[in-house]
DNA sequence: GTAACTATACCGATCGTTCGGTATCTAAAG
DNA sequence: CTTTAGATACCGAACGATCGGTATAGTTAC
């Protein structure tokens, strides 16, 4: 191969960082050019399918994201509360410490394909079942920790709009603060 | 006035749906003259500053819902409790059960200007300190009350953006359900 | 007459996209 | 070792379409 000017992976951690940011439809390949470095005709060159390519490909990024980190961490050794405040500094390194806004809530707003949605679907089950199976390995009903679950990634979103609507990423560490009570404790 | 074909009233509401929909980039002036009825050149007759000068109208219309609707009705007569399940019934008709997104949510990402940041900063406050002060009613220490405040607007905002992700609107309702609970036990 | 809106035409800029061309590298041929 | 061919990676320039925005003349309702 001859002379690639930027990885793969350095590409779409500053496509992510863009559309995590600005939306799909915020995003411009102008913009994506400026921030990669390569022009727009470069682009096509390694997307041919263009922007929802791109798109895809960030989503992919994303959701191996999860799976090479997050997911490996709530399954290792050692127990379920200290697992899981490995995951919280995990987060608030993928939040930066909550400004940095959720690629789920970014790349669900209309616009994106329906690829795209089932995608983000499936990584929000997927996200939900690994919290629910460590909250269950704490000595939780399936039923409960369901609910705990589903709760600890509802206040990490909410915690990240309410953040960004308000300025102050108080409200996101806060959250981060109780998640190992919310996800091991019975 | 002569052959006024749409009222600002339905005209904003209109313009709201798509913007809490697609977000401020997500939004032409064509699409907007679509879902309204009224052709490009009618809106700058209207709106002279535009887009801007739309959205903030629309943003002008949601801190109006909230000091219309909700602010009034948690400051009504009667048990705090009784109040919050008006609330909550207003907040399940705004978001329409959990289908239709947070305008503070889509509003603040970047892209808009900054009186419009600004707006959507202060009716978060406005929206927090409303609920602290029904919580601190219910008997709750002043430092509770904001934590529940902050915990109440943070699940709604979450279970919005979890219910999307999802395609199913079950955890907004399971989060309007405690509510009542959130704000008015201590 | 005036206020509200329509119709149409236009502007420069930017959108996503495409195409022809140009370096840069590898590998086979002489 | 040099030459050549071909693939790889990228770029400049332009495409038609749409963007937000403006201008003007005409129509409709009070």
């Amino acid at each position: 191969m001859a002379h690639r000017t930027i990885s793969d992976e350095e590409f779409l951690d500053r496509a992510l960082d863009l559309f995590r940011t600005y939306g799909y439809e915020g995003v411009s390949l102008s913009r994506l050019s400026e921030a990669t470095g390569l022009e727009k005709a470069s682009l096509y060159y390694r997307y041919p399918g263009g922007k929802e390519e791109i798109v895809m490909a960030v989503a992919t990024r994303v959701v191996q994201g999860f799976e090479q980190h997050l997911f490996p961490a709530l399954k290792a050794e050692g127990p379920p509360r200290k697992r899981v405040t490995v995951v919280v500094e995990q987060l608030r390194d993928f939040y930066c410490d909550g400004s940095k806004p959720c690629a789920i809530n970014m790349l669900s707003i209309a616009g994106g394909g329906e690829d795209l949605k089932t995608m983000l679907r499936n990584v929000t089950q997927a996200w939900l079942k690994a919290f629910t199976e460590i909250a269950r390995e704490s000595g939780m009903s399936l039923s409960l920790a369901r609910l705990r679950a589903e709760e600890a990634i509802v206040r990490i979103e909410g915690s990240l709009v309410v953040a960004r609507a308000l300025g102050d990423n108080a409200p996101f560490q806060r959250t981060l603060k109780l998640l190992p009570d919310l996800l091991t404790e019975a």
